[in-house]
DNA sequence: ATTATATATAACCAAAAGGTTATATGAATA
DNA sequence: TATTCATATAACCTTTTGGTTATATATAAT
């Protein structure tokens, strides 16, 4: 399992995902957001991005920041495959339960 | 939100819980399953209990560890729903996702 | 060409995390 | 009772993390 815990540990680098949720953002849109200074935020791009959550793309002296969705999806997969061997869990009663937050038929 | 993250964001911690899975444990079984001594587990234990991840049974001498698996689904769940959150995620191609582990159409 | 802007990088700092050894304590056993 | 075993705790160390300021570099704009 890659070290997604890693990359989602920091509430900046969380905030920073939802920010590019909404779209691609300059580093300079980025650092805008928060009171931080940019080398500051520089780092925490580059841990989203050894973790290939993230990417860069280069617009003359801008860089351009976006989801790496595909990434992000194969996270999710791991861990729900990971919390749904630990708990011997049906994945249909996951399913409902991260989508709806109901039916926890505690099967523990 | 808890700070899930930061129990589960240490791959000794994910290790405990991995044997915890298999069945109830005392402290020093956990500790002769790893190479780092007893009070390094000891914390970790600690973090776990924090987060009420894990629970601790005193049985004269021993300190007999159990997995609190509603509270790790809990867990779990809150971050499985922060990353679909980001990615909208429609759950069905996710049930395919982990259980043929196929159909990689990467949305990015 | 000069200046301004966006980013990169180096050097540094404080706090937190994960580890250590030494030792205290409480329960079980010889 | 003396000893051993399981655990707890204190004191300490190193590395990592998240931040800083100062400055370099590359592109854009005057």
């Amino acid at each position: 399992m890659s070290d997604v815990y890693r990359a989602l540990g920091d509430s900046t680098r969380r905030f920073i995902l939802n920010m590019l949720k909404e779209g691609d953002l300059t580093q300079k849109e980025i650092v805008a957001a928060f009171d931080i200074s940019q080398p500051a935020i520089k780092k925490h791009l580059n841990i989203l991005m050894e973790e290939n959550i993230i990417s860069e793309k280069i617009q003359g002296k801008y860089r351009v920041y976006s989801l790496n969705k595909g990434k992000l999806q194969l996270a999710y997969n791991e861990m729900l495959q990971y919390i749904a061997d630990l708990l011997d869990n049906k994945l249909e009663s996951l399913k409902n339960y991260v989508e709806k937050g109901e039916s926890r038929d505690d099967q523990g």
